[in-house]
DNA sequence: TAAATGTTTATAAACATTTCC
DNA sequence: TTGGAAATGTTTATAAACATT
């Protein structure tokens, strides 16, 4: 049982609707490769595959200077999981922009010049997790 | 502008699923009642009146103590706002369990000989407001 | 003025814990 | 007393309204 918190969600996405919870076969597996049957890595990706607050402190702890742009942190998500090239809904980035203002862990911090602002870790919070580490505990 | 953050929460209920876009007028108007026009009550209960934690905070600022079992908290809100005796969802409960937890000016405390507990608000979080209070002021 | 960014609330749901029958 | 059901409590996702930059 590990407590940090940082394990993947489990929210499967994509056919939570009621209009969607009969989907025949054919709906469900789109542009499956011809190669065969679905692989791993498109597998994992309809899952949402840690919570936000878990992705974002990755994203932040990535950097040196654990501090980020918003317009950064949708990038390094995107390009570090796969579930937001293929399979998330429109609202991701609102959800994370959600979690940032929701969760206390994550302060925004105003650049010396004023104008560009960047979110943060708040210091007593940040147990420094990065996607490495996590993934790495998976093996 | 007042911000004390108490305001009517502005959320239209009952029809904000994509199927019910476009009902049609008879599908709006349920029982009207025989004398006329819908009245002023069951249109003001149409919507939710305020938000969650607002109604909370009155809730159990309505009693000496100033604490509540959830139960108690269900039924004084059923009681004072007519909304949840015809509109709300199916998930409103739930929406106060969630609110409880989720803001930390709700404490749940034990009492002394454990078993029932008790959702208390934060001293230092508490400005007592009440129902009446709020009431008043729209006049 | 428009888009991007930031804040807050509602709703549904998964899941855990506690209490009741 | 105990086992299962119901109630209670916690957390996250998603959509949206709205404010600020
Ligand atoms: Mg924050
Ligand atoms: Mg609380």
């Amino acid at each position: 049982m590990s407590s940090d918190g940082l394990g993947s969600c489990g929210i499967k996405q994509g056919m939570e609707g009621k209009e969607n919870q009969h989907l025949e076969p054919s709906q469900v597996k789109v542009e499956e490769p011809p190669g065969g049957s679905i692989s791993q890595q498109d597998s994992v990706s309809e899952w949402l595959p840690y919570s936000y607050m878990a992705m974002i402190q990755f994203t932040i702890n990535s950097t040196e200077r654990k501090h980020m742009t918003l317009k950064i942190i949708y990038t390094w998500i995107k390009a570090h999981f796969p579930y937001f090239k293929h399979m998330a809904k429109p609202g991701w980035k609102n959800s994370i922009r959600r979690n940032l203002s929701l969760h206390d862990m994550f302060v925004r911090e105003t650049s010396a010049k004023g104008k560009v602002s960047f979110w943060t870790i708040h210091l007593s919070a940040n147990q420094y997790f990065t996607l490495d580490q996590v993934s790495e505990q998976q093996k």
